[in-house]
RNA sequence: GGGCCCAUAGCUCAAUUGGUUAGAGCCCCCGGCUCAUAACCGGGUUGUUCCUGGUUCGAGUCCAGGUGGGCCUACCA
């Protein structure tokens, strides 16, 4: 019995609109989950959105809507796009319905009744722009909210907790008895590394906005936004709930063999670390893998708003086709690595590998040397009569596609795809050596049928192989060979295994090329409709001479020097901070009505009583930043080697506040 | 500051885990073929495998140090 396999895709924040990296991560769960239908395992492959937070309150608010009304309104460019893309979900759970609310208070009353989770008072970084709490490490250099980019401040709420603290150690052993729990391995050793460090405390709960799901007993607080999303993944199939509950748990949680989460490499460690906590505290199963890919750029540019590159799906499959996109996502980029999306290069691969390559091997058989000679139809042919020419492609076959099914399993689509193009070439070899076409003149007609027959059978090898990629094209290259659609069956595996399985006898029917090759004036075209700038490579290349060499200098100007406000300042006090290696407080006199409080990294080599009364050289507009809880308002200068320190002093008693420069 | 990962042809990547002369694809040039979508096939060019040492009969692969890049993390500010 083949053991279910349930996969798994971020559900996206229903704020945004979708775009390619929305695109990329559903795609490759589609491909995962096709790859295991046709192998005969029950498969689901669950997406959706995450509609609740303050954001989408706000949002909501401005468009004058119900918060309901707007995350419903949002919600269909999402559904749209996966349609499009041909993602064909088993489920697309909102966070919004009423089965999901419940299943997480339920998820929380079990965390609860471990003893996991308990009220306290929070102090910790504020965001007013998020009007929530952000823990320390979320918080990006100098302090600031990494969504707004603004200093955050320390404030009090009253919030539930969860005893993620308990968790370090079972996780650490989960880690440990599960050695490809997350990929890729480098992924995984930032996680145990972090984990490693020891766990604090999560506050899951906020009183600061209301749309969100209310915690059980307590409606004036709301569930976490994390701990209400990652919940998904089992409210989607009904859980938590006991066994016999719910068939779908049943199957695909507590009894799947596999459970893949495929998420971006930004929110790994919520899968990695918060969702095993609650999934060990709440006494259910956990995942089997959690695979981080990695971003993708648009023509070697960050997407962003701001640049105008934002690429939303649609225009692409209108251009190209649901297919030639999906193949584009998973050829180029090793899963797991950064990489690029080009207009350019996806053109290049559909020409060099789709059209070159594939179609062109099935148009010159099937629509040419079989229709001329062989009336189209698949010929009969003795199996046991092939010669070495054969052997070899049929061997080459079969390697093929153990070794693609290898890559599938490992969600190594590149590789996969690669492995099948090697098997398209030596096809292409083949034809061109074992010529066909003299066969035809020659009138050679035993063994122009195994010539075609083999091509023919390769060829459905192919249309299987490639199934989980492009699941229309190889339905059209499998009708052109007369065969019917791949239809996924569960407990039939339909994966190649026997040579010979195209029926003799069946008319192909041969029709338009599969990847029409686009000449220079599509080409142009196509890139005009979507926006995309043609680079002048000749004009590129002179700049490059151009520019390069004045901007290798390592000058700034004059400018640049003066935006640093460097000034004199009189340390007033000196002293050590409580618990810390490194840092004095110091309190400097810089001109100002009041001193500054400065906190400097240096107790390792200055006693605070050196200091009181020296003249030093501070930063006075460098950006302020919380150290242990303290605010420092400016940096010290000082000059290091291997071993010393030594803080700059000024030489003569110049007014405190005086600017350096 | 601590840690993880990476560095191979102009570009993107391989190299069966230490084993012969480091390979593919794209690009470029030449030739062949003509069934086919200006396709296909063959041939050719490009390497100090980042550097320096070490272990070994043998190192792209292992070890040490360095350089460069990416990422995670922290009490540099």
């Amino acid at each position: 019995m083949a053991r279910p396999y349930y996969v798994t895709t971020p559900i996206y924040y229903v704020n945004d609109r979708p775009h390619i990296g929305h695109a990329y991560s559903t795609v490759a769960a589609d491909v995962v989950s096709r790859y295991q239908a046709i192998r005969g395992k029950p498969s689901y492959f669950l997406t959706g959105l995450d509609e609740h937070g303050l954001k989408i309150e706000r949002r909501a608010k401005e468009e004058a809507l119900a918060p309901q009304d707007f995350v419903d309104r949002m919600a269909a460019p999402f559904r749209e796009a996966w349609e499009e893309l041909d993602c064909q979900h088993h489920g697309f759970i909102r966070t919004t319905s009423a089965q999901h609310k419940e299943n997480v208070q339920a998820l929380w009353k079990r965390m609860e009744e471990r003893g996991d989770i308990y009220l306290d008072d929070y102090e910790d970084w504020y965001c007013v722009g998020c009007e929530s709490f952000k823990t320390e490490k979320e918080l990006l250099e100098g302090n600031l909210c990494p969504i707004h980019k603004k200093p955050v401040e320390r404030i009090k709420e009253r919030s539930y907790f969860f005893r993620l603290s308990n968790y370090t150690q079972p996780l650490l052993d989960y880690y440990e008895e599960h050695p490809d729990f997350v990929q890729p391995d480098s992924r995984f050793n930032e996680v145990k590394s972090f984990v490693r460090e020891g766990l604090r405390d999560l506050s899951i709960s906020r009183t600061s906005f209301r749309w969100g799901i209310p915690v059980p007993g307590d409606p004036e607080h709301v569930i976490y936004v994390w701990l209400d999303a990652l919940t998904n993944y089992i409210s989607a199939l009904g859980g938590p709930a006991e066994e016999g509950e719910e068939p779908l748990f049943d199957e695909f949680w507590r009894n799947a063999g596999t459970i893949t989460h495929i998420v971006g490499k930004d929110i790994l460690r919520f899968h990695a670390i918060y969702w095993p906590a609650f999934l060990l505290s709440a006494g259910v199963r956990l995942p089997t893998h959690v695979w981080a890919h990695g971003w993708l750029t648009v023509n070697g540019e960050k997407m962003s708003k701001s640049l105008g590159n934002f690429l939303p799906p649609g225009p692409l499959v209108e251009a190209f086709g649901a297919d030639v996109l999906r193949y584009y996502f998973m050829r180029e980029v090793g899963f797991g690595q950064d990489g690029d999306f080009s207009h350019r290069n996806l053109i290049n691969r559909y020409n060099g590998e789709l059209a070159n390559g594939l179609g062109n091997l099935m148009n010159r058989i099937v629509a040419s040397i079989l229709k001329k000679s062989l009336d189209g139809q698949v010929p009969s042919i003795d199996l046991g009569a092939l010669d070495d020419s054969d052997r070899a492609l049929i061997s080459k076959a079969q390697s093929s596609v153990e070794e693609a099914a290898k890559h599938y399993e490992a969600l190594a689509f590149h590789r996969a795809l690669d492995t099948i193009w090697e098997l398209v070439s030596a096809a292409n070899k083949y034809v061109d050596s074992t010529e066909p076409w003299m066969l035809a003149k020659q009138d050679d007609k035993t063994r122009l049928r195994q010539v075609c027959y083999t091509v023919l059978e390769t060829l459905r090898w192919v249309s299987i192989m490639l199934f989980p990629v492009m699941p229309q094209k190889c339905n059209e290259l499998r009708a052109q060979l007369g065969m019917p659609p791949l239809l996924p069956t569960e407990q039939v595996d339909l994966w190649p295994s026997a040579w010979g399985g195209l029926r003799p006898g069946a008319q192909t029917k041969p029709s338009t090329p599969l990847f029409p090759r686009f000449d220079e004036a599509q080409e142009r075209s196509i890139l005009e409709r979507l926006g995309v700038e043609r680079p002048a490579e000749d004009d590129k290349k002179a700049n490059a001479m151009t520019e390069s060499e004045p901007s290798k200098d390592d000058f700034i100007e004059f400018d640049d020097f003066m935006k640093l406000d460097l000034r004199v300042g009189l340390v007033k006090t000196a002293e050590r901070v409580e618990k810390s290696k490194k840092l004095l407080k110091l309190g400097i006199d810089a001109g100002e009505s009041a001193p500054r409080q400065i906190l400097a990294g240096i107790s390792e080599h200055y006693a605070p009583e050196d200091l009181v009364g020296k003249r030093v050289v501070i930063v006075a507009n460098l950006k302020p930043r919380k150290l242990m809880g303290l605010e420092s308002q400016g940096m010290v200068l000082a000059a290091s080697d291997d071993d010393r320190l030594s803080v700059l002093v000024v030489e003569r008693d110049v007014e405190p506040g005086s600017r350096a420069k």
